[in-house]
DNA sequence: CCTACCGATCGGTAGG
DNA sequence: CCTACCGATCGGTAGG
């Protein structure tokens, strides 16, 4: 995950709008989440903070300005796992395992972001939608690539190499539907699970742990 | 999937009132999908049928209530169609294989009702979300059955089987998502290789294709 | 950054 | 008198 915290000497003033920006991200992705897009009014997410309507309107042109970056940066996520994990430049068969086990991880974290991003896809504005398409398109690049370097190298064995990577980011990405918290496993446990199930479905041969 | 065709003779005008709400919904079904449940107008269903507001008013109560029967409707099938494999008293390893490949065929087919279920869900009356959540824990609990009862029997090795039914839940339904008509696989190849990494997944034995 | 407010939209319904 | 519908309009509410 780049583009953080190593922006020049920023002002007072501008760490507080920023702060503002972001209190008010994370009320609306709340109430999103809980009530959907439409389901949630402006003045309550206003209200929740403790400010008024305009309040928001001063610092996001619109409801949907709201939506728009909840969704992209969701969506930017995974294609930034994938990227990382590739620059650190592991042999393969770590670089796999790496990929997948933080992939679920953080599909569990921000389950929240990626509902939200698929139940309300039809709302965000044009441009966002580019930026979330390029995301995807993005991050299927790069999990397929890394299946067709270990099918390459024998590691694994997949068919169809398209289907794989989809049904592979299914069996990944569904944990925001069914994972709740507080339940009997941890994020990490659950990311593990799901990891060694990837690994049995690709016929991975027994790889280093 | 049973209920079909079995009513007692039904009058001409019973027949034409089913008719009018079963494409009133079909037409609703098509633009809740393309536009999203508040995208779209009420109007616009009629104008597109060629009626006008009223008509869909006479049939169905207000807007939640088209909503609420896709989405129950939607929801059903899986179960049904889990329970339909197990009543025809296949073996385990045959029941299995037919489970996985009739659930991953039927989320294609359908992927247009259960992308509105998943997207709208937070719309829908209390009284349809009593049966949608009901339909859900239908068939998470027959398809964790199925799973349990291969692993007992020596056919697969799943470690933990609730983690294991919402993975291969994942891998089979994320479907909906992904795939596209006029592509190069027709829904029976999807379904086809879904079964394969499917039951690789779950280390079955070579089982009887 | 708030109070006060408008323009537009749309779900739902009464009369005939 | 009922059914199936249409033209017109209103109550309510959201974004801005």
């Amino acid at each position: 995950m780049p583009e953080q915290g190593r922006e020049p000497a920023r002002t007072m003033r501008e760490e507080v709008t920023s702060f503002k920006r972001a209190s008010i991200l994370r009320e609306a992705a709340r109430q999103f989440y809980t009530k959907g897009y439409d389901g949630t009014r402006i003045d309550e997410i206003a209200s929740e903070l403790g400010v008024t309507k305009p309040f928001i309107y001063y610092h996001f042109r619109n409801k949907t300005e709201l939506l728009d970056e909840i969704c992209v940066r969701a969506t930017a996520i995974s294609g930034e796992v994938l990227e990382a994990v590739a620059g650190r430049q592991h042999e393969t068969a770590v670089e796999l395992r790496e990929a997948i086990r933080l992939l679920a991880l953080q599909v569990i974290e921000n389950r929240a972001d990626i509902a939200i991003c698929f139940r309300e896809e039809k709302y965000i504005s044009p441009g966002a939608r580019q930026h979330l398409e390029a995301n995807r398109r993005r991050y299927d690049a790069a999990l397929s690539g890394v299946l067709k370097r270990a099918d390459r190298e024998g590691l694994i064995s997949v068919g169809d190499a398209q289907v794989a990577t989809q049904v592979l980011t299914g069996a990944i990405t569904w944990g925001f539907v069914w994972y709740r918290e507080g339940g009997r496993l941890q994020p990490e446990d659950v990311a593990e699970q799901v990891l060694e199930l990837a690994m049995a479905m690709l016929n991975a041969r027994d790889l280093p742990a």
